[in-house]
DNA sequence: GCCGTTTTCGGCCCGACTGTTTTCAGTCG
């Protein structure tokens, strides 16, 4: 068998500059086996295109070009095969005629020869490249051109040979730097879970918090927007003397590389790999910069591109009438002084506040925009607040492989001020997580009501299981003792490489089973370690509406699975959540903030959301499910 | 390559910082 591969860089947060997760794409050698080519890989392969665009040191609006269509694409909601068949490609915004004939030929042929011809033409060698910090297409290319360098390897030797340095534009101090990536290339490509960034940041923003120097500090970026995983922490702070806050910052302990220290940003490396910006800037431009530091990026490009279509520029600094520039040096600037918060800054451009989970570059604005009109009022997304969540599902105990007992579980549950707290062991085909047979689930279940009996639970307790779905689709455990449960979760814990019909298939069987209550973590995936299995999530969400079931949050900071970014749509039709820590211990509950977020950055309306029923509401749900 | 109440050409978001320069290009977010 030929195999025909590519390797694409999988675009987070901003162009390339993070994570690169690579993708293998295996076709058979017979023309008539081609598959339609599906939306993720025809994404993948114009992201492919804008980075060896780059590497050609081609026009950066045409490498623009391809990775915003690429976005488009990425964030289109209906399936592609429709939108092409209705011939609505064209209509995408981001995505011009050119486009429109790649990816028509990419889904209906797998191939595309432009993309062919521009692989072959550029050594596979220089992607790595990319991934040195201080490097980008223009310097690769010159490595390339003036030395031959075609890989991390010859860049290291060309480096120790001097040659580099020796280089017209690079110098002494670019080759020290590119050594240095070079070595800690792995740390410095990896994201970071959010829960252990914000782990990291919080400390950070006490201490500058604690500055005398200091008005007001806030950490933006990705870490504000709530995103599964954080690529670096971005620090913005208000204060008329930089200085000392500046010499804070760059003289913690664990900074092992200050990367620029300037009037108003510097950038330290911790000995983690993690990389931490500051800005601070005067308190008359802290709205605009925390704006503009939260992102994300597409979010501020369709930010500035309303404020230009005003008549105004819109940058870090402020907003200005088109033309007029910055004031400089401490004199009033010339149309923000009445802007001192995010929420002004919205209402100026015609916007109700945007909350960061919402700032994706996903259509957010029209949303927004459409509420101040008063044409849509129910097209503001009500975000969820922890305030509202009585209660979580999918938790574990000493019965399974929880480290905890039923008992320790239920008082930390009213810790959190919760009613209730739904228990869901493993089944017994989870034999290394010491699974409950049927005769045990019994035993669990008599004593939970003995329990919830005897007035001594902090909270009312739910019992359940989390049931595997076994390979061929049906349940570990017998039909009786599903429904002498409260509740369910069907969960996957193994063949994880079925192909993507029989996963699917698989999945879909277990959710048209009479008992099934939940669907537990969709894809299998574990966050910068495991990629999700072969399924297609849109045929499962189908099923889970038809059937009336919930698919849950899994709000284990490793998981977030189902993935935020099919909530909106998938919320839209009516799916039902449920917000599950998957504890182990009594620590894992908090978690539960971290799914919270998901549902925020997925638009899940409260209403929608089990949690946020009491005791009665939740038991009701269950009932009238059997 | 995309786009249009500056519409088929000529723009494209904007600014800080670094390193190598002597006025600026490249990178980054």
């Amino acid at each position: 068998m030929t195999e025909i591969c590519w390797v694409a860089p999988r675009i987070q947060d901003s162009k390339y500059a993070l994570g690169f997760e690579h993708a293998r794409l295996v076709i058979g050698p017979d023309m008539r086996h081609f598959k339609l080519m599906k939306k993720a890989e025809i994404v993948e392969v114009l992201e492919d295109i804008a980075v060896l665009l780059e590497l050609k040191g081609e026009n950066p609006f045409k490498i623009r070009a391809y990775a915003a269509g690429a976005r488009a694409l990425d964030t289109l909601e209906d399936a592609l095969e429709d939108v092409i068949a209705e011939g609505r490609l064209a209509s995408i915004k981001g995505i011009g005629s050119a486009l429109v004939d790649k990816i028509e030929t990419l889904h209906r042929t797998g191939e595309l020869e432009y993309y062919t011809k521009l692989r072959d033409s550029i050594a596979p060698g220089l992607i790595e490249l990319l991934e040195i910090p201080g490097l980008g297409g223009k310097k690769v290319k010159k490595l390339h051109d003036a030395l031959g360098v075609e890989s991390i390897d010859a860049l290291k030797a060309a480096c120790e040979a001097g040659e580099v340095a020796a280089l017209k534009g690079f110098g002494r101090k670019s080759e020290e730097k590119i050594l240095s990536g070079i070595a800690n290339r792995a740390a410095y490509a990896k994201r970071h879970l959010w829960w252990a960034a914000r782990a990291v940041a919080e400390p950070i923003l006490e201490g500058l918090r604690a500055l005398p120097e200091v008005e007001r500090a806030e950490a933006a970026g990705s870490l504000r927007r709530r995103k599964e995983t954080v690529g670096d922490l971005d620090f913005i702070v208000a204060s008329e003397e930089p200085a000392p806050v500046m010499d804070w910052f760059v003289g913690q302990s664990g900074v092992a590389e200050v990367s620029a220290h300037g009037a108003t940003k510097s950038s330290v490396r911790f000995e983690s790999g993690l990389q931490a910006d500051l800005r601070v800037v005067p308190p008359a431009q802290f709205a605009f910069a925390l704006h503009h530091f939260t992102g994300s990026k597409e979010h501020n490009v369709a930010m500035r591109q309303r404020a230009l279509a005003r008549g105004y520029s819109l940058s870090e600094w402020g907003i200005f009438k088109t033309g007029e520039r910055r004031v400089q040096d401490g004199e009033q600037s010339l149309q923000d002084g009445e802007i001192t918060s995010e929420a002004q800054l919205f209402e100026f451009l015609g916007l109700q506040e945007i909350p960061p989970e919402m700032r994706e570059g996903m259509g957010e604005l029209e949303l927004y925009a459409a509420a101040v009109k008063g044409d849509d009022l129910k097209s503001v997304p009500r975000l969820l607040e922890a305030s509202q969540i009585r209660g979580v599902f999918h938790n574990h105990t000493t019965a399974s492989d929880g480290q905890d007992t039923l008992e320790a579980m239920a008082t930390a549950a009213k810790a959190h001020g919760w009613n209730y707290l739904g228990i869901a062991d493993h089944s017994k085909a989870s034999y290394q997580a010491k699974g409950l047979d049927d005769a045990r689930v019994f035993k669990l279940i008599e004593a939970i009501r003995a329990l919830n009996e005897s007035g001594k639970s902090a909270v009312h307790v739910f019992s359940g299981i989390e049931c595997d779905i076994l390979p061929d689709g049906s349940l570990d455990l017998e039909a009786a003792t599903l429904e002498a449960l409260d509740y369910t979760v069907m969960s996957v814990h193994s063949s994880f490489t079925q192909s993507e019909d029989v996963m699917t298939a698989r999945v879909i069987r277990a959710i048209e089973h009479p008992a099934t209550v939940m669907l537990g973590h969709p894809t299998g995936r574990i966050l910068l370690r495991r990629e999700p299995y072969k399924i297609d999530l849109q045929k499962v969400i189908d099923a889970a509406i038809a059937n009336r079931v919930i698919i849950e949050i899994n709000a284990n900071p490793h998981r977030l699975d189902m993935d935020w970014r099919l909530w909106r749509r998938a919320a839209e039709r009516g799916l039902m959540c449920a917000i599950n820590p998957d504890a182990h211990d009594v620590a894992g509950l908090a978690h539960y903030e971290a799914g919270i977020h998901i549902a925020r950055k997925g638009a899940i309306p409260p209403e929608q959301v089990l949690n946020c029923r009491d005791c009665a509401g939740v038991a009701r749900w269950f009932e009238e499910r059997k």
